[in-house]
DNA sequence: CGTCAATAGTTTGTGCGCAAAATAATTGAA
DNA sequence: TTCAATTATTTTGCGCACAAACTATTGACG
């Protein structure tokens, strides 16, 4: 039996992760440069297309962004015009954000940025979706270690 | 057959991969700290303990860091007494980087950190090592993509 | 030889990622 | 009621990640 050391770089399992997200991000780059967004961003207007004056913290939950990171990336957006951020008036410490028209407007220039990243991704749909499955379960195991505290 | 609208963060492969990583590298961090590294820094560590006295060229292609990224780090890491950084005499664009007695000291107290992470990811080896391999068959590829420009 | 492109690394500026501490509003228990 | 926890969000500070522009050497070649 092959003894594969512990501390050999090429063992990471988190190196591979690490190397491979950013490489994906770099990819959606000049995607989302075309319509002025970085990746982080354009999750959040995701989320954000698939449901519209929510409260920061289900944006937390439903992007996984710490509320520390999405303060400041929500201010941006705001800036852009793609979201306006309101105190909520039955609970004034929320803050609901809304699409603005163009935010609105957006999600239809956005629906190429899929495809043409598949393009460029050449793994079969089974290939990828075992990876998504797998990062997903890795993802909930350690949420659920995270939570043990 | 069921459609899987593009735009749906839900079946954002990305979305997944950023988390999971993100939330693997939140595990390694109260290990790391132990020991006063980043799981970046401990990346490059690692690097140095397979193979010590290299150009930080040799780094970028090893840790898939950008030259960009690694030249401050290297500058922490010599802060903290790990390693020194010196100009190489046959070719003097070149810096050469070395582990100190106390970077070369510090592998055996980062023994233990493989073993306890592998304790907090419960997956079987074989899920373990598929995902790896699907992540590193991403990255290939992608960075392939990058190179055609 | 010059010169000019390629190579190795640094700098700058913007945007996360996140722990920790702070702020402010709300809820709940005595 | 009151005031001590809880909840929602913001702020601060540090360390990446990376594009782009820059500096300094070196090597190729006419």
């Amino acid at each position: 039996m092959a003894t594969t050391p512990a501390l050999k770089l090429d063992n990471q399992i988190c190196h591979s992760l690490y190397s491979a997200t950013n490489a994906l991000i770099r990819a959606y780059r000049p995607l989302l440069d075309a319509i002025d967004l970085t990746y982080p961003q354009y999750l959040v207007m995701l989320a954000l297309w698939e449901e519209d004056n929510v409260a920061m913290k289900s944006l937390v939950s439903r992007t996984r962004f710490d509320a520390g990171t999405l303060t400041p990336m929500l201010k941006r957006l705001a800036s852009k015009q793609l979201i306006s951020i309101t105190t909520s008036s039955e609970d004034s410490r929320q803050k609901r954000v809304c699409l603005t028209d163009s935010g609105k407007a957006l999600s239809s220039e956005a629906q190429r940025v899929p495809g043409a990243m598949s393009c460029q991704i050449d793994m079969s749909p089974d290939e990828a979706f075992q990876l998504k499955a797998l990062a997903e379960q890795l993802y909930d195991l350690l949420i659920k270690n995270e939570a043990q505290r």
